[in-house]
DNA sequence: TTGAAAGCGCTAACAA
DNA sequence: TTGTTAGCGCTTTCAA
């Protein structure tokens, strides 16, 4: 009773039933159901006259060709499949623009399913839900653990990409070298003269992420004092708080964060204590979220190509698809973009 | 060669051949077909010894049914689509968030396609796309232009709910009433003592939003004057501009912007232009995204729920799918939250 | 409880 | 150019 307000036309000799299939449209036109088939997918030359029937009946009828029944007999799905812990924050949300993007430039569709967390119950019901349709391949976004438990319980055999800033074997992968970023970032802090650089981060995908990697590399190699690390939830909520215990320390010159997001909550943090940045504190952070130039201060960041990740992982799956040998392997470095938040020590540290 | 590491035990036996269907199942377990279709779907009684032997076939053969022969028969796809102009914004993607997790609940999966612009030409791509896939039905976010022509291209008989500020007859729709809380924020401003509120939009789905709708015509109830409306982009950096410009007009002392992004946008060009918010003017936003607390100062906003939203959105369909009769009409209205970047103005106005 | 037979709606192969 | 005949891989009668 939802459309008691089609056109005139429409509702014309239409019983609201079963929706057109082949053989009706045949009988219609007058033709076999090859012959409609032919014209529907331009496989072989039809004669004017019966095209133009067979087109007329499908008007009629308003037929649409199932799809159900075309990807039984077309052996290729054409939908490839998101496994992701999350879909809505910047980075996911990015990465699955650009994944979305090359998929369709394809003629392929995403679906995306969430991983509510790295449970086996949760787990595997989301891979069993992706598996129930049928998909092309999967590109996983393990980001986060319930991301990397649904990699490991993906069936064999199923074309499989993964996504993730830290390199892991076995299966093809594109990547963020968040690693590299994150010691340049930090090498960039110490060159400004702070002692050592301290680091909230974001909860890990595995024991220690790129960015935490990266960052403790850096300070050991530079013999700086390595402190303990802090730990932020995803909540820029709970970087404030970070911030304003923070802001009692005088020792902390200069903090790198896991993200943008959590860097504006310590900014935040800072601010409400009454400190300013980077007068009194160097924060930096990572993403370059589309916020970050908007912040007081404008925030010193190093930039992630997210879409451009999502692409270069679809491509990837392309290529396992169809067989192409490709370097399983696409890696891309974060640019560092130096804003305000970030300056040289207010002075010497004792 | 992508996968030259497999276990060893995968590697027993199996060449990489073609996958199982149901009658090598059958044959290994030395049952018929429709035994194995049994199990598998648990329709129908079946002797311990054969379910064993038959489960011991499926695990040998690594056999997956096919999904795609599986959606011919049960003519019940599982798949909802989601058509949208944007994916990656924070509510869209909160929106899109909630439809995934109403859908999972039910066993369905979302896929995504998004209309890069309103032209005929890229819509007609991408509800062909959608629909060439076997879909239990359609989703569309019409909060932009694109969004609307998609919902206007759609054929009919697919069944189709549509998201949307803005109230439109003829489709299923869950929406928030924009309108009535922008009256409010409108309303609260001039409570504050401002003689009126200047207005920031973002791009419209048409030829005006409920925000604007709201916005203006509490103003005109109040009888003041209306500003002419200014247009932002959907990008932070079209506010910051705005904002900048503004800066030099101390006639204006209260602006409500058309979303979150905008207003720190707005208030990061008032602050570049050395005035503070809210001292020289009040500022606030609508959507109540996760930064608006952490901003300086935290800003006066909107809730909105779009999640829940999307959740709404996905349990109309699940009713129009399935004959469920409904209200074909869900609205929730969004939440005043008063922070810090509104007060009355400095001194009454001239 | 089980198997044989009959489709689901479409495309591909093969003749005519 | 066109129709006839076979499937695609599964579930569902219908008998046994």
């Amino acid at each position: 009773m939802l459309r008691a307000t089609d056109t005139l036309k429409s509702m014309s000799m239409t019983t609201p039933s079963k929706p057109a299939v082949i053989a009706d449209v045949a009988r219609v036109a007058g033709v076999s159901v090859p012959t409609v088939s032919r014209v529907l997918t331009g496989a072989a030359k039809v004669s004017d006259g019966k095209r133009e029937r067979v087109l007329a009946a499908i008007e009629e009828l308003n037929f649409r060709p199932s799809a159900a029944a075309r990807a039984l007999v077309a052996r290729q799905p054409k939908i490839v499949a998101v496994l992701a812990g999350n879909t809505s924050q910047y980075g996911y949300a990015e990465t699955i623009r650009g994944i979305e993007e090359g998929a369709r430039a394809a003629g392929f569709v995403v679906s995306i399913t969430v991983v509510e967390s790295a449970e086996d119950e949760s787990v595997d019901r989301a891979v069993d839900l992706v598996m129930a349709q049928s998909v092309a391949g999967v590109i996983v976004l393990k980001f986060d653990p319930p991301g990397v438990a649904a990699l490991h319980r993906l069936p064999k055999g199923i074309p499989t990409v993964s996504i993730a800033g830290v390199r892991e074997k076995g299966v093809p992968q594109a990547v963020l070298d968040e690693t590299a970023a994150a010691s340049e970032l930090t090498e960039y802090l110490l060159g400004l003269g702070h002692k050592t650089v301290y680091h909230v981060r974001v909860p890990p995908s595995r024991r220690e992420d790129g960015r935490t990697t990266g960052w403790r590399k850096t300070l050991i190699a530079a013999g700086a004092e390595v402190p303990d690390v802090l730990d932020a939830s995803w909540e820029p909520e709970s970087g404030r708080g970070i911030g304003l215990e923070l802001a009692s320390r005088p020792e902390v010159t200069a903090i790198f964060c896991g993200n943008d997001e959590i860097a504006m909550g310590v900014i935040r943090g800072y601010t409400q204590a009454g400190k300013s940045v980077p007068q009194d504190v160097s924060i930096v952070g990572f993403d370059d979220h589309p916020l970050a130039s908007m912040w007081s201060p404008p925030l010193t960041t190093a930039r992630q190509d997210f879409a451009g990740l999502g692409r270069r992982a679809y491509g990837l799956l392309e290529a396992v698809v169809t067989g192409t040998p490709v370097r399983s392997f696409s890696s891309e470095r974060p640019s560092v973009i130096i804003r305000e938040s970030s300056a040289p020590p207010r002075a010497a540290p004792r």
